[in-house]
DNA sequence: CGTTTGATTGACACGAGTCAACACCAGTGG
DNA sequence: CCACTGGTGTTGACTCGTGTCAATCAAACG
């Protein structure tokens, strides 16, 4: 992983603004300081007040919780390319954890190189806004998903959102992603329990909606997976259709 | 309802920014333009590019979408104070719909009247970012009570958060909050069927962690509802404590 | 190689959905 | 003034999705 792959944070703002190439060369510059997180490991712990804006280069992180109950509760994704918490700095100390599901690479931006960008690079600025009402808006089909879909199509709208986001990203190769997470990462995503997580993988996996053995899911037949859980991507609010890589084979009927 | 309330949008913001008199004055301006709405009619329909930004004065709204199966998901609840999509211009259009739950006094605002609020009133700025991030750690809890909690735990924690909330704009009295909505409302804000959220009142009720007859719900003992509820109130990040009238009378023990 | 972590399976329990009937209003109109 | 109405709250019986527990299997790893 992560190694000849293009900036993702570029690739993903170019999703939210035009970005000149004076625009892309900063935020280049921006992510200079690199480091790699183990996984498991947190990145920010609840209650804590960070330091610095984190960025997620490359691998998989996350917002979590534990409950009183001893039960995990993921909230969402970090994928290369997003950014944590531009403006925690606004409310004092962080409600949740973020950790790294899988080992990461990070970098470290200090909030007052995003300040600076303001006056130069309005683009940029528009962009990270951008970002952040999208994920807003990807919490609240979580929500959704969560209140009101049965657990097969809920993990079935999970992969289309993760496998769109990834392609946003250009890490779709042959209609498949990696995806080197366990089923009880899987079970605290979607709110249900590790065995029911198997029961329901099995069932996708046999109505070939998906692919997902060793660390790798492949989805076929983008459109079948969608039609079944009910997804569409405009909440999203990504710019261009998918990439052709990966949409599926065409047929010549 | 609405009758001699203080401004309900200056009292939340108090939460989030320390507010010259001069702040006020401007942000009692900025809620001139008002309107009714009946309850069940949409504020803004989901694709639609809002013109102007909605602000709440008096009554319930929400934030919901309509799933293809044909049963409704709320996402967010708008009380008195409260402001929708202080910056959906970004993203083009709004992908949910919101909706009056009873008859709201809402304000409507020209994008361009918050923009010039940058230059002499930073605070405001602060105190409306700050709004948008409460607003999605709301979002973050409600996932996590939706994902890992029990019926009953979730529409108590439920109770807690509007609560706490309604009791930071000053509309608790004598332990109590207008509450005119039915059960199927919370049923589709909690994720249950309207059968069960009656069952689980009655069983809230029956434990004397809430009172809910006619149009008001009243809560006695706060901290006995939060325990049962796994509720802590630090998300919502509130400046004070809870003002004493909302607290459940002394005992002199 | 043993040890460990994760995936799989089956039996059983329970929370929550569904359906249908009924009770209880607040309006409404005759 | 009363009968009708439609919306809401309440109840019971039954079904179904998911959780829990425990055993087994498979793969990864030092």
């Amino acid at each position: 992983m992560g190694r000849s792959h293009m900036n993702a944070m570029i690739l993903k703002l170019r999703h939210g603004a035009h970005l000149s190439h004076s625009d892309e060369e900063r935020l280049r510059a921006l992510a200079s300081e690199r480091r790699i997180v183990a996984a498991h490991e947190d990145i920010i712990r609840e209650g804590e007040r960070p330091e610095n804006i984190y960025l997620v280069l490359d691998g998989y992180a996350c917002r979590y919780t534990i409950l009183d109950s001893g039960v995990r509760s993921i909230m969402a994704y970090l994928l290369p390319g997003d950014i944590c918490d531009l403006h925690v700095a606004l409310l004092g100390f962080i409600d949740h954890s973020i950790g790294a599901l899988t080992r990461c690479e990070v970098a470290e931006i200090p909030p007052q190189a995003i300040d600076d960008l303001g006056a130069d690079h309005p683009a940029i600025i528009r962009a990270l806004w951008w970002s952040t009402l999208v994920d807003e808006a990807i919490l609240r089909r979580w929500l959704v998903s969560m209140g009101r879909r049965r657990a097969d199509q809920h993990l079935a709208h999970f992969f289309c959102e993760l496998y769109m986001r990834m392609d946003s990203v250009e890490r779709v190769r042959e209609c498949s992603i990696q995806f080197p997470l366990t089923q009880e990462v899987l079970a605290d995503t979607i709110g249900i329990s590790a065995v029911h997580v198997n029961r329901v993988l099995q069932q996708l996996r046999e109505m070939r909606l998906i692919g997902l053995y060793g660390k790798t899911l492949t989805i076929h037949d983008f459109d079948r997976l969608a039609e079944f859980a009910g997804f569409s991507s405009h909440y999203l609010h990504l710019k261009d259709r998918m990439r052709s890589e990966a949409l599926p084979p065409k047929r010549d009927t």
